[in-house]
RNA sequence: GCCGGUGUGGCGGAAUGGCAGACGCGACGGACUCAAAAUCCGUUGUUGGCAACAACGUGUGGGUUCAAGUCCCACCACCGGUACCA
């Protein structure tokens, strides 16, 4: 009987409570001892519970976190509660219960679910971004960013979700629809909190050569980002006013047929009275302001326009007359809102000019050289960029100008459940910020949770909250009623574990000195433009005015591939194929169910659930813990299978360095396939396996740790089995045999031999020699011990 | 369209240019059992052959190499991101 039933809910419980009274796994404050940061995403804890997604990260991440405390490491390995957001807001609205009862009750269940889980978080941290004493953090953050004029407030053009009656960052917008609720957006001009991340654009593209990211992360952020180098140029007009375009093509400007500016564009408006069908072109603009961007992509084939008619530009390199047309393919929010049409070189441009009729003038050859260009003939296109850029510049007509496709942050939400933003409104006096003393500004008890009518936040109503004095002079004042956003307490949570109860500081500096920075970040790749970037922005202000003590908070970010329905769709409730974490481990056991799920697949890649597939995690669990049975001390372990266990020690520490969980767990299962061949293992060695075990099944380990008295304490705390690098060879080696390099047999000899003796053991081997016999040897490959390949003739 | 990624048995998946399919699931055969489950032993890429063995085989078509899943060129399919960003 190889395999030992054993019960996995007493012994799982029993382990876990041991730890927690223990504190076994609590981050010390000794700041001179080696120090390991573990992070992921903290959980935004929803309604359902616990995905089976969620402990992939976690699991993962607490291998690593609890390997490196059994190699001396002092770690750090928190978690916390990303608690504010719509869908509890909206669960609130619905049931007509304060969104704090339902935070507090599905973190509770979240907590214990994650306990059931065994993954060695120092609870002791916790921490939650709803708690006043988080988020006067936040707010003292925003406060920080207001005086330094980064958080501003501002009319301008946002994406509006009509179900979620809030306005959304660019980031929220998923394909024109809402992140969240995949209701339309449209476009509404609404005045806004925002935050001038476009300041740190560069820096977020140039700081990530300092990290050690997912390139795919890394690609997806600097585009994102989207920088582009061209030029802003000065075309004159007969209204007199130029009209500042931007290209990244300014050597193509001898193409200039015509040029197109946004149905937005305040040029319209302000020369009105010289344009003559000025009727036609406010009733296109009227037409394309209706759209809503969903719509704007749709037709996105099918440009339309209109001339402004009386009006015309001058090129300024060859003084031509150049129409004037409005076309919404142009965007206000990008670059002068304005562009130089060159149909010859752009698509949407080419395609423009081809329904209205417009000239097309080739100014590029097919060897990419400058023709139809006066200064420019004969030059490289690149070059030409250089030289036409220089000669604006000398003549004061434009200027080199590099663009950035990110744009600034939204940072107001229209809702109840977030940070209320600490700022008074005083007609005198402005926006003033709320001083840091009364902080942090508690959210009020109110009943009605829902927006206003006109999408205004709930709060407006709470007269007694909002009306105020102004901090300043004392006048009759208004409060924000706008909230912040989720992203808010996600973008500087890892700070706050660090130091989690200070009451003086977001954290003191010693702790964040110590801790930062997070040397392990695991997280979803739907971050990446989001959370990521946005933490990374806090991360670099913070560094500014001198809180951080480097530029980027993350050295290492590795991401999760999703786990999929059993029908290899993603999990989800309308497609019924959602399987519950607590079912797991209630039938197999957490251990099973953390051994299933790094045993699956490639960390990084999506992977389907397939619940027949974890019987065989837990038959490796249970013939782990038959091991205790054929305990044999009288015997002595047979040299292959010590070195088996050093080769093993060797793959597990290294797989789990390099993310590949998967084979980490197939490299032990045949290692206890090897040992109950040989059908005993001595305590020596059990206790070795079990260590290599404990960071995948922690409370199995601990069990047969204890039962076989493998060693004092905790085997979660013990220490990390080293391998010897010289007994990692095999003494004998099987040598494969090619001719012509094709797999003819193979032989057992020992290591070290030569090219010659191994070509004479060969020979004696007949299904090799029959492939040689009467060949003419051309030439013999030999790659020591591996493989001998026979070229023949 | 552009930018990433992925294509390997019935399935999940392994393979520093060096024996393709480790490890696991499933399936088949056997042992144990009154029987079943569990467990243990064996087989399991395809084709041909009683067999030894042979041929074929990592999305497709070429190429480099003694040797290609792996490198190069061209293409196809699927997944993710992004999209009138001038």
């Amino acid at each position: 009987m190889e395999t030992e039933k054993y019960n996995h809910k007493e012994i799982e419980k029993k382990w876990q409570d041991a730890w927690e009274k223990e504190g076994a796994f609590h981050a010390k404050n000794e700041y001179d001892k080696p120090k390991f940061y573990a992070l992921v995403e903290f959980p935004y804890p929803s309604g359902q519970g616990l995905h089976v997604g969620h402990p992939r990260s976690y699991t993962a991440l607490d291998i690593v976190a609890r390997e490196k405390r059994m190699q001396g490491y002092n770690v750090l390995y928190p978690m916390g509660w990303d608690a504010f957001g719509l869908p509890t807001e909206n669960y609130a609205i619905k049931n007509k219960i304060h969104p704090r009862i339902v935070t507090e009750k599905n973190i509770a269940r979240f907590k214990n679910q994650l306990q059931s889980l065994g993954i060695s978080f120092d609870w002791s941290r916790e921490i939650d971004t709803t708690d006043p004493e988080y988020y006067k953090w936040t707010q003292w953050i925003f406060l920080q960013m207001f005086k330094k004029g980064l958080a501003y407030k501002s009319e301008a053009t946002v994406n509006w979700c009509t179900s979620c009656r809030c306005v959304l960052a660019n980031e929220e917008v998923v394909g024109g629809v809402c992140e969240r609720c995949g209701s339309e957006v449209v476009q509404k001009v609404k005045s806004q909190w925002m935050l001038a991340i476009t300041k740190y654009a560069q820096r977020l593209i140039d700081d990530l050569e300092k990290v050690d990211y997912p390139e795919r992360v890394k690609t997806q952020q600097i585009n994102w980002i989207g920088r582009s180098t061209g030029a802003e140029v000065d075309f004159a007009t007969n209204v007199n006013e130029n009209l500042k375009i931007y290209t990244t093509r300014p050597d193509t400007i001898y193409g200039v047929t015509y040029m197109v500016i946004s149905p937005e564009h305040p040029f319209i408006e302000k020369h009105k009275s010289k344009i003559k069908n000025i009727v036609d072109v406010e009733k296109y603009k009227l037409e394309a302001n209706k759209k809503s961007d969903f719509q704007r992509t749709e037709m996105n084939k099918n440009k339309t326009g209109i001339k402004l008619e009386g009006v015309h530009a001058i090129n300024p390199v060859n003084n031509e007359e150049v129409p004037i047309f409005v076309s919404d393919y142009v965007l206000m929010s990008y670059g002068t809102g304005a562009i130089m049409a060159v149909p010859a070189h752009d698509e949407r441009d080419k395609e423009f000019a081809e329904k209205y009729c417009l000239p097309i003038v080739n100014v590029i050859d097919e060897d990419d050289i400058m023709i139809n260009s006066g200064i420019l003939n004969g030059l490289k296109s690149s070059d030409a960029k250089e030289k036409m850029i220089k000669f604006l510049e000398s003549e004061g007509k434009g200027k080199a100008k590099v663009n950035y496709k990110l744009r600034d942050w939204v940072f107001s939400r229209q809702r109840y459940w977030g940070e209320p933003i600490p700022i008074v409104h005083c007609e005198k006096c402005g926006y003033v910020p709320v001083p840091e003393s009364e902080l942090p500004l508690k959210l009020p008890e109110i009943e009605d949770f829902e927006s206003l009518e006109g999408g205004d936040s709930p709060l407006e109503n709470i007269t007694p909250w909002v009306n105020t004095k102004c901090p300043k002079c004392g006048a009759d004042a208004k409060r924000e009623t706008d909230t912040m956003p989720q992203w808010a307490g996600s973008s500087w949570y890892f700070l706050r574990y660090t130091d989690p109860k200070n009451k003086e500081n977001l954290a003191s500096n010693e702790a964040i000195k110590y801790w930062m920075p997070v040397d392990w970040y695991n997280g979803g790749m739907e971050h990446t433009t989001l959370h990521l970037l946005y933490s990374r922005f806090w991360y670099k202000f913070l560094y500014d005015i001198g809180i951080a003590p480097d530029v980027e908070p993350y050295k290492k970010r590795t991401s999760h591939g999703m786990i999929l329905g059993e029908n290899n769709e993603k999990m989800s409730k309308s497609r019924g194929n959602v399987v519950n974490p607590d079912d797991i481990v209630s039938e197999y056991g957490a251990d099973t169910m953390r051994i299933y799920e790094m045993f699956i697949g490639d960390f990084e890649k999506p992977a389907p659930w397939n619940t027949s597939s974890i019987k065989g995690s837990r038959r490796f669990v249970e013939r782990y813990f038959g091991l205790q049975k054929i305990v044999d001390d009288n015997k002595k372990m047979s040299s292959k299978l010590e070195t088996s266990f050093h080769k093993t020690i060797k793959k597990v520490s290294e797989d789990i360095e390099s993310i590949k969980f998967n084979t980490a767990v197939a490299s032990l299962m045949s290692l206890i396939n090897e040992i109950y061949e040989q059908g005993f293992i001595t305590t020596e060695y059990l206790g070795i396996f079990t260590l290599l075990l404990s960071p995948f099944a922690p409370h199995v380990t601990e069990e047969v740790w204890k039962n076989c008295k493998l060693g004092s304490g905790f085997a979660s705390n013990s220490e990390w089995p080293k391998y010897d690098e010289k007994k990692c060879k095999d003494s004998e080696v099987e040598i494969a045999l090619q001719v012509c390099g094709k797999f003819r047999g193979k032989i057992n000899c020992g290591t070290g031999l030569s090219k010659e003796e191994i070509f004479e053991l060969a020979k004696a081997n007949e299904s090799f020699s029959k492939f040689i016999d009467g060949k003419e040897i051309v030439k013999i490959i030999y790659v020591p011990n591996r493989l001998l390949n026979a070229v023949v003739k």
